[in-house]
DNA sequence: AAACTTGACAACCGCATCGAT
DNA sequence: GATCGATGCGGTTGTCAAGTT
């Protein structure tokens, strides 16, 4: 049973690559272009797996590749599309030109890690000791972030810097304790991976795989056993309970045996916060936020190459992004209060 | 100076997904 | 729809240099 190796391994190179070796890689892909990397090693006379090859090219032989330190704008963004993303490295280094998913990685593993867990713990010193409530601040959401090196890190202070990279998005859904879309199901879409999706469906906020909701009519928000808003009429509540299969299940109290409600699994959907709460989403009182709507936040963070390949990322970040902002508005800027209805 | 520890990062490994057949 | 090869991804390990005891 399992899978054939990728390559025999026997006879090959291991461990770093020689200069010469990088040379005839280099040379190889110059002439031949990448690709075929299972080929590669034989037809280029190398002594190595494919899948060698190609780390060696994509971490460190391709052109344009950025070395040296991380800048601290670099940082920044690092650990606030970390915040959002989680461990999706390669994701996150699709925004940081030249950088590699491997070597955020290992910065992340070797310095930011530890950076943002004592942040946090300082932090919630911090509140603890003074009592006092976390205020959310809209001004410093959605900061504009871009590629040009000579606008690189905005005018954000330092502090704010800091209190921006060590917010921690808490994703509890408030007193919405279950989210229904109506009628047609969505139907599940093929694409990127989803980590969680071999795990036991245990997870007391079950918003697991990613769902083409695009051909739906608009989804509903249920808000659980409280009062469902107005904006539901007969026909979704028919619509509820024909789609009472895929009523999702966000129980936040449940979520504490998990320790705290991770962002990565909604983003590991693919909803869009303003699928969920429209009347919302389409407020213009966004607080300096005016008129925000997926494309401009995808423009945000995202380049137009990343926004062809790999769309449902961008719809997750801007999930993540959106629910940000939501879980604020929700929370009325206080994590450990729910606002009742 | 030797032994040990730590940090940084390159490389490896296993698994998931995609796309062709 | 099933199968399989190719590729991508994230976690982990290995290695080496620098720092400390």
């Amino acid at each position: 049973m399992g899978r054939n190796p990728c390559c025999s391994k026997e006879g090959l190179n291991r461990g770093a690559w020689t200069a010469v070796e990088d040379k005839i890689l280099i040379d190889y892909i110059k002439t031949h272009g990448e690709g075929r990397w299972r080929n590669l090693p034989q037809k280029a006379g190398l002594k190595r797996c494919g899948k060698s090859c190609r780390l060696r090219w994509l971490n460190y032989l391709r052109p344009n590749i950025k070395r040296g330190n991380i800048s601290p704008d670099e940082e920044e963004l690092i650990i606030r599309l970390h915040k959002l993303l989680g461990n999706r490295w390669s994701l996150i280094a699709g925004r940081l030109p030249g950088r590699t998913d491997n070597e955020i990685k290992n910065y992340w593993n070797t310095n930011l890690g530890k950076k943002v867990q004592l942040d946090r713990h300082h932090q919630q010193n911090t509140t603890n000791s003074t009592g006092n409530k976390k205020q959310y601040h809209p001004s410093r959401k959605f900061t504009k972030l871009t590629n040009d090196p000579s606008s690189s890190g905005g005018s954000a202070s330092p502090s704010n810097k800091t209190a921006t990279a060590t917010q921690v998005v808490r994703t509890k859904a408030a007193k919405c304790t279950r989210v229904i879309l109506n009628h047609p199901q969505p139907h599940r879409i093929g694409h990127g991976r989803d980590l969680h999706a071999d795990k036991e469906s245990t997870s007391p906020y079950n918003l697991k795989g990613d769902y083409d909701i695009s051909n739906c009519e608009k989804p509903v928000l249920a808000a659980g056993t409280s009062n469902p808003t107005s904006d539901i009429g007969q026909d979704d509540q028919n619509n509820i309970s024909a789609a009472a299969d895929f009523a999702v299940n966000l129980n936040p109290a449940a979520a504490a045996v998990d320790d705290e409600l991770c962002l990565a699994d909604i983003l590991n959907s693919d909803y869009q916060v303003s699928d969920f709460l429209p009347e919302y989403y389409n407020s213009t009182n966004y607080g300096d936020v005016q008129s925000s709507s997926s494309t401009d936040l995808s423009d945000l963070l995202f380049s137009e190459e990343m926004l062809v390949q790999d769309r449902s990322d961008v719809r997750a970040l801007n999930a993540g992004l959106e629910f940000e902002y939501f879980s604020s508005v929700l929370f009325d800027g206080d994590e450990e209060n729910w606002l009742t209805d």
